[in-house]
DNA sequence: GTCCCATCGGACCGACCGGTTCCATCTAAG
DNA sequence: CTTAGATGGAACCGGTCGGTCCGATGGGAC
């Protein structure tokens, strides 16, 4: 049995249950815009057995927000593989994919970021700094296969468009900020390759 | 008499006095990460005085932001005008300033996307979107002179850059991420007034 | 001197916070 | 059945929050 102790159902899944709608509400109304109580009447269980699976709020937080970067960095990079093999096609799909997530009713940014920038001193700061540095690797394999002639530089410029657009696309214009990373992201990209000997 | 009512000192000095020390303290350490008590103490102030001046601690958070975004938007407009005529040096001027403000000790991202992060659904969202659209003035600005096919467009690319930049800068890299925003800057400032009939 | 009023210091309020504990209950393993 | 562990429900804790109110002080304006 995978199952090590004997519960009512399944202790992985009910985890896993708190931790989806944990997700959903410390993203909609803020790390500090929601209480402990109210999360575990939302998820449908007892604040014993939260604490008894994440031993705080702080503990939770933490969970919920690296099991987001996972799956948010497999998604973008899927939708990179999904575009084929040439490198402007898959950083086109990339911002395609933000520019979708942006029109999402309740996008309010990047939940890892936001959380950062709520509680700045916690581990929480390690998990965005992880975060940004998976767009980094992402990025930077592109430019490299790209043949560019400073794929690092590349890909952090290419970050910098990224965390720009989804800042504002949350504050100021939507959807409108992908496209715009888009373009800019593929002149760059053709600017670096057409010149791999120098900038 | 500029004072209306007679006072111990200067009304209008007590309440400069609340919003720079506020600033400060909130800036630091988040929105909720403070108490109205504490910004009482360290401004040297009551709490009926703070409540007399600015009706709430929100009030005051928006007077706190709205003062702020004056300010950084005078301080790029004042950088970019130093730096002469050219578009291009402009540009440069602008992310050249953002750079010594990254490495400045206390740098913690912009306080006022950082304050509608925390406090989205508040008025604190629209003076976000407002400052946003300050940088956004500065930006198209350039972007015409320079010559661009597509100013708005731009405008709107080199606002991505500067909001990547701060993001990158507060929460993975400081001061790298302004040369490479200037970079990229420069880069599609030199696209768009090379080719201004066609992108 | 006499008012006026901004101010201070602090008591006070109700609400909510994160977190702990106890207990009855249910389920699955043996 | 027995037993052990995971659970829900709820009471409870100390602390902090934003906000209000009151009494005392002290400096202009008249």
């Amino acid at each position: 049995m995978p199952v090590p102790k004997g519960s009512s159902l399944d202790p992985d899944r009910t985890r896993a249950a708190i931790l989806h709608t944990a997700e959903g509400i410390l993203y909609a109304r803020g790390l500090d815009g929601v209480g402990v109580a109210e999360l575990c009447a939302e998820a449908g269980i007892s604040k014993e057995t939260l604490y008894r699976h994440f031993g705080s709020k702080e503990g939770l937080i933490r969970c919920v927000l690296e099991a987001r970067s996972d799956r948010v960095i497999r998604w973008l990079a899927q939708a990179a593989a999904d575009a084929g093999d040439e490198p402007a096609n898959q950083l086109a799909a990339v911002f395609d994919a933000l520019g979708a997530w942006f029109g999402e009713p309740g996008f309010r940014g990047c939940a890892i970021v936001n959380a950062a920038t709520q509680h700045h001193d916690t581990p929480t700061g390690t998990i965005a700094s992880r975060h940004l540095g998976r767009y980094l690797d992402l990025f930077t394999d592109i430019a490299t296969r790209a043949g560019a002639a400073h794929p690092a530089a590349l890909g952090r410029q290419l970050l910098l468009l990224l965390e720009g657009a989804i800042v504002v696309a949350d504050h100021l214009d939507g959807p409108v900020a992908a496209g715009d990373a888009r373009e800019a992201a593929l002149a760059l990209l053709h600017r670096a390759a057409s010149r791999p000997a120098d900038g």
